[in-house]
DNA sequence: TCAATAACAGACAGCTTGTTCATTAACGCA
DNA sequence: TGCGTTAATGAACAAGCTGTCTGTTATTGA
């Protein structure tokens, strides 16, 4: 019942021209046509797998976020201590491993719906992590933790499309974990070259 | 030598019905014609404007981003104290009377180009605005200060939109830039309720 | 008032979309 | 290995959108 290698091939050939396109051109300027020519794939073969180029995609965009959950799963489940950037680190690393595909989607390609899919993902695990950990450590958040979790998600969007997007990597992923943390643990003032914290 | 009023009516008719349309139906999914029709402008005219879609909403940012800047000089220039939310306070306001168009660059409409444009000139002069401060301080930032700008741009994003997007506020502006502020300055353990930060 | 010019409606070819259909080829399984 | 099932193919289709050009009309600033 294993699903017919046809389509597999045809979805794998697919989902990497998309890729490869939005990469080149840009997501809006792409025609169906386009994609299955490089693809080297029937025009109306696509449409038998998708409805449209979005829907193409958003199935890109939700098998990235299946594969990151599986990698974040065991670093996520040992996370009863506190921040250690465990997670940041594994995410550091998919994203090298996926460049091109985070690339694209932090970029906010396909008007910004992929994004969208991957950020609220990440916030809404955040959260709910953050709340859990307040209830096991009995202390009271004075920031919501809604609010705490988007900013926290937007920082690590930020980082790691900077750490994408660069060509060159400007810093082994261990050094990044390790800034972040320190700038978020410690705050702005230390960051910045700043002894006393107020 | 002022502009005609024939163009100045055409193009903020056009603006604006490109705003509403966005919000409703996104931005791929709009053709010329939707958006004239809405401006009650006609097709052709339009293409004596822009050269197409993109171009329309790359002036609107820009505008907005010019905007932005005029409101935000006052506060930037006194700000050689430290960091005083105040560039911030402003910048919600500013979301706050340009909600509609706040939400939809930071959507990511567009393949999230006027995005970039937005996170692009804020991180660059923030960047500006740590490196003086750091100089004027005679202190050497722990964190490359363009990493530092990303993140905290990331941040404010990702606040801004929230705010822009929740339907009731859900906070006043002041009281935001409070917490937002709190975090930046005292870490992450502190908002999450913690004592001891380390 | 008048010259300049913006806005207009209409028409154009060329491309993209999404669907249908009959035909061919690849597949999984026994 | 052979067989029934199902995916892939190429061609054709109407409908819609794009970007450009036309001659004409209406508004503007001076």
């Amino acid at each position: 019942m294993a699903e017919d290698r046809r389509t597999r091939r045809t979805r794998r050939a697919l989902a990497d021209a998309l890729v490869e396109l939005v990469l080149e051109r840009g997501f809006s300027a792409l025609s169906v046509e386009d994609i299955t020519e490089r693809a080297d794939v029937a025009r109306a073969t696509f449409y038998s797998h998708f409805k449209d180029k979005d829907a193409l995609f958003a199935r890109v965009t939700a098998d990235l976020l299946d594969g990151l959950g599986r990698r974040l799963a065991p670093s996520v489940a040992g996370s009863a201590v506190g921040f250690t950037g465990k997670p940041l680190l594994e995410m550091l690393r998919h994203a090298r491993d996926e460049r091109d595909l985070y690339r694209i989607v932090l970029r906010g390609e396909g008007d910004g719906k992929p994004l969208q899919m991957f950020t609220d993902v990440c916030a809404a695990n955040t959260a709910q992590e953050f709340r859990a950990r307040a209830e096991r450590n009995d202390v009271k958040p004075r920031i919501d933790a809604e609010l705490l979790a988007r900013v926290w998600v937007g920082e690590q969007v930020a980082v790691l499309r900077w750490w994408a997007e660069s060509e060159t990597p400007p810093a082994p992923a261990e050094e990044v974990v390790r800034m972040l943390l320190d700038l978020a643990l410690r705050g702005r003032y230390w960051a910045s070259g700043f002894d006393a914290p107020e």
